[in-house]
DNA sequence: GCGAAGTTTGACTCATCGGTAACACCTCTA
DNA sequence: TAGAGGTGTTACCGATGAGTCAAACTTCGC
């Protein structure tokens, strides 16, 4: 989460955390007397959070299977087994959720993007690491959210704030591409007709991904992401300096 | 609903072919009497036929952008000058609209596949074919269509058929990869998985693409698809027979 | 068990949207 | 120029959905 883009938003959050920080306050006498919230509220506080987070997942679901205006509130509460207006006890609004989930999947993008960024491993490696990173959280953790679908639907204020990280997310991905390109891993290409291509391709598997199908989250981000790259790494006329390379696109787990 | 809604749908569409058919009926008596549909209606015929397909390309482009549930017939009809009401002319119903433009883009799909097979090319290159052509269609001549999203968006007996039309057009997508593998132009690869990722980095350029902007659909389509399947082409020991084999992925039109 | 906090609910408001119908207009032919 | 067919429009209806509110219920420390 970036800036101050939840200051309205951030009522809800931030009076849990608030709460939780305050549980355990000094006793005013020696009595026993423990803080009315002491106990209470941090638990409270956690479920509520909880709480919250099913809701997100619930909601990336039916926003990934109809769409965002294809899916009502009492769609969501409905699935949760508890009525609309409960869920307003725990989100802002139906746009406050969709500004979430994206939020939430970009910050696992970052998140990805940074730790490849960091690991001193060439271009076209740093790139497999990111993309498979991400394919495994949307797939597998968050809840299929298809992050750069349907930014249309979020209010101005929020839609900026958005298409400006994901816009600073593909800049990254773009400087993997070309950083690859510099230093020998990668073909020279296109970087930015090549990372929409790759985009593209990841984003459009919680479409057809399918938890309870044969292939685990992990295996179809691999397999997934290897094929991808395939088409611009470098030949390897000399065996590359760490990384393992694998040779052909169906590792072992496939059928 | 699911029942007579297509007959009753079939209305517009089949007044039309029949008015054009019947446009040079036989003349009762010896008398020059020019039909008074003869020349009036076929020509209104067509301008209706030709103002349906404004409709729907349209709508295409408003789906693509806020989705089914989020673009209003009042929003399509703006965009087109006239009021909603005047729309109701030429489609049935929103989700006529939605199912003519399914089968638009699948007819595309369709019309490359079965080109391609019958073009006597290997297993790699008919693949190539029938990928750019049903892309170029798709940001060319189709209004930006994302024809494989929002299909629960279709009445049940619609999705039925679109659904079951595209898994065979995916199945037809497959057989070119186990071709390629067989007649070694592609590598050993899970044809699944290899479709459903070009498949997605192909849906996905509607998306992105922008009319006015510094690629042409053609330059796009020949550049993505090149891209996508050097990830499974076969390396290639000696020259291939006919196809020209494009090196690095930059045609000369990229900037 | 008491009371207070937190939680859920049913019943409501208001706006939007798909679709219809009666009417008005425009453009050709005779 | 009369009138007929096709075309577009204004005004409306019924349904759905986001969001609110006061009242009921649940939980938990005491």
């Amino acid at each position: 989460m970036t800036a101050g883009h939840l200051s309205s938003k951030a009522r809800i959050a931030r009076k849990s955390t608030a709460t939780t920080q305050r549980a355990r306050r000094p006793t005013k006498t020696g009595v026993s007397k423990a803080p009315p919230w002491g106990n209470a509220l941090p638990g409270a506080a956690e479920r509520a959070e909880i709480k919250r987070g099913s809701i997100l997942r619930e909601a990336a679901h039916c926003f990934n299977r109809s769409g965002f205006h294809g899916t009502s509130m009492d769609d969501i509460a409905r699935e949760l087994h508890v009525t609309k207006a409960s869920l307003y006890r725990y989100v802002q609004s139906k746009h406050d959720v969709l500004f979430a989930i994206f939020n939430l999947g970009l910050d696992s993008g970052f998140k990805h993007l940074e730790s490849a960024e960091n690991s001193g491993a060439s271009g076209l490696e740093k790139l497999r690491m990111a993309l498979r990173g991400y394919l495994e959280d949307m797939i597998g953790s968050l809840g299929h959210s298809v992050v750069l679908l349907e930014e249309n639907a979020l209010r101005p204020e929020q839609s900026r704030i958005i298409i400006q990280r994901r816009d600073e997310a593909e800049k990254r991905f773009r400087a993997l591409v070309s950083e690859g390109i510099a230093d020998g891993s990668i073909m020279p290409c296109e970087p930015k007709l090549a990372i929409f291509a790759f985009l593209g391709a990841v984003s459009w598997v919680p479409k057809w991904y399918r938890d309870d199908g044969e292939w685990s989250a992990a295996l179809v981000a691999q397999s997934l992401v290897d094929l991808l790259l395939q088409g611009i790494a470098a030949p390897t006329p000399k065996a590359p300096k760490t990384a393992v390379r694998r040779r052909g696109n169906t590792p072992k787990a496939f059928s």
